[in-house]
DNA sequence: GATCCCTATTGACCTATGTCAACAGTTTTT
DNA sequence: AAAAACTGTTGACATAGGTCAATAGGGATC
């Protein structure tokens, strides 16, 4: 069950078996059938939850009852709405699974604590949240330089694999766009290639 | 002259005396004239650099030779390009100075060094890149969910010391509006106060 | 197997924002 | 103090992308 997270957590930090079973300790398994909520906007996201399996969605609505989606997380990602679990202030953002799903959850408390046990948790939350960080960077400067269509092909490139397990307005709501725009937008892209 | 980033630390994490000593050793000062730059596009970013006194921009040019401010750094800020820095791959930013200007720099390997030497700034930069990422993930869901005049709105509620130090057009650059744009948006602001 | 919901497409039209150019203050440079 | 560079404003016009409504083809559900 925790294969996939401590496979992950070896990429970024050497651990030794000890450390790797006092880990375990500090998650607690959950899973989501498709459709059902990890977090509803409005609720404190107690929870930052490691995909061991399965798709979910991080989204938001607007005024006008619109959707954006701000983040997608597949196997091998953190998903939370980070704001709210810092600081236990409710949250703007409600996440969905996609897909039957299975998680291992931390809370705040434990989130800290496991860092006071294993402190090269520190540094593997760090070059997380740094990688994280680097990719809202590209997300942001791509919306200011390119047209809609050039961050649809950026896409395709950097999560080939995405656009095959999410409906496609999906992907437009979390490009930004209204899903006639990227609808139009393959059209284009089909006939002048 | 460390007195402010010293202070920086003090607030994220407890440091004693010895340790802020060892710190020290690691930054390189550094003073900038206004419009002086501190990495151009297409430079490997060697440092990142923490803001004593001053203010500077990093930003990237488009197709159309437009400029796209990312980040706005005053004292008590860090500034960098965290992808050139982490990969050293080469920028597609530029760093420049907006006012007279003091840093600190660190390059790569002290970066890494002064974590090994201080284990807790493993902690301290692991918050500061926590805090960082909420607030693109802010930026990019404004972009997503809010007009032109709402995000402008909301960047005088939240630094609004900025708006009396950076010119207009770099505050438009900012929101990702054209500046044309942002002088209609404070004109029909004006109109119906 | 009929119904319903979800998904994608298309057309007609709309709107927020961008573009280009002219102009007028201001500040900086010489 | 003149010239140059920078900044902000305004008007006329252009355009990328949004909105609304109709249509149609799957799946899923009863």
């Amino acid at each position: 069950m925790f294969e996939v997270i401590i496979s992950n957590i070896k990429k970024k930090v050497a651990i030794n078996d000890e450390e790797a079973e006092k880990l375990k300790t500090f998650f607690t398994p959950k899973k989501l059938r498709k459709k059902q909520y990890l977090l509803q906007e409005g609720d404190i996201s107690h929870y930052t939850a490691f995909v061991e399996k399965g798709l979910l969605r991080s989204f938001t609505i607007d005024d006008k009852g619109h959707e954006h989606i701000m983040q997608f997380a597949s196997e091998d990602w953190w998903i939370s709405d980070l704001y709210s679990f810092l600081t236990e202030e409710p949250s703007d953002y409600s996440i969905e699974a996609l897909e039957e799903t299975e998680l291992l959850l931390i809370n705040r408390n434990d989130y800290e604590n496991m860092m006071l046990a294993v402190p090269k948790m520190e540094r593997y939350f760090r070059i997380l949240t740094q990688n994280s960080l680097i990719s809202m960077q590209r997300r942001i400067s791509g919306k200011m330089t390119l047209t809609a269509e050039q961050n649809y092909k950026k896409l395709m490139e950097q999560r080939p694999a995405l656009l095959q397990r999410v409906p496609q307005h999906m992907i437009a709501s979390f490009l930004g766009i209204a899903p006639e725009t990227l609808s139009r937008i393959r059209k284009q892209m089909a006939s002048s290639k």
